[in-house]
DNA sequence: TCATCATGTTAGCAAAAGCTAACTGCCAAT
DNA sequence: ATTGGCAGTTAGCTTTTGCTAACATGATGA
């Protein structure tokens, strides 16, 4: 345990946002992962997850079990939703307004989902509500 | 002249591109843009903007003339007005979907930017043409 | 003339986030 | 029991892009 950078501060970068996200993917996918799963799905090496994720660690969002194994924390849980819901709703956003695929639409929210601002998220959240809710 | 790293090839980064564009409005605005205007304009020091500066001279986007001043070469120009187009775009983008005021959407503009897909850019030009172009 | 100021540049630091190489520890299989 | 592989970690490199400190230079002005 090293990673006493962030002393447990509130500061979520935007890959600590990513691999949040892939957790809680992964979680929901199959009931368990592990660094290496966050590592695989993101095409990232494991050390750099492994960094990561204690960065996460640190900040109170994740708890690692002695098998190596990955739980969201209440608060993590909350920071994951969070951003799933952005990626979900601006994937939607892209393939409703700009007619692309799901794919591509995934692959501009995943970059969106991190620096679009609460207000413009907000207005797109009312967008797609009155748009085509369902 | 340093900055012999980039040796003229084609890599345009996120900053590199904000540059490009502060340039190319600032131009059409006043004429004439030093690189302190520049940095003036999008609140950062001298050095930053003199280093990325020069790697827009050693790209060929620019040209500093003796006096400080700088001009868009060809490819520069083209390029600033593919970045400008963008920001404009999707400007007017988030005002109308998201129903956000103009300062706001213009922040999201200027980061969604950078890392927008071609598709999906051409989806949302097409969705402003279609729905309120003017 | 001499001091000051504005601009640009150089040198070097920092943070974020990727990487590889190499070590550890464990588990399984020969 | 030894060997092999997987998973996590450590150390340390790289790139991008911001910063400050400090310097050079040219113009301004007292």
């Amino acid at each position: 345990m090293g990673y006493d950078h962030e002393l447990e501060k509130n500061k979520m970068h935007e890959s600590g946002e990513d691999y949040l996200e892939t957790i809680y993917i992964l979680l929901k996918k199959n009931g368990y992962v592990r660094s290496v799963d966050v590592a695989t799905e993101l095409g990232f090496s494991r050390p750099s997850v492994s960094r990561g994720v204690g960065l996460l660690k640190d900040a109170g969002l994740i708890v690692m079990a002695e098998d190596g194994s990955l739980k969201l924390t209440d608060e993590g849980t909350k920071k994951a939703k969070a951003v799933y819901e952005k990626h979900t709703t601006l994937t939607r956003f892209l393939v409703y307004t700009a007619g692309v695929d799901a794919e591509t639409a995934e692959n501009d929210a995943c970059r969106i989902e991190h620096i679009i601002s609460p207000q413009t998220f907000k207005g797109i959240k009312k967008f797609m509500k009155e748009h085509k809710d369902q």
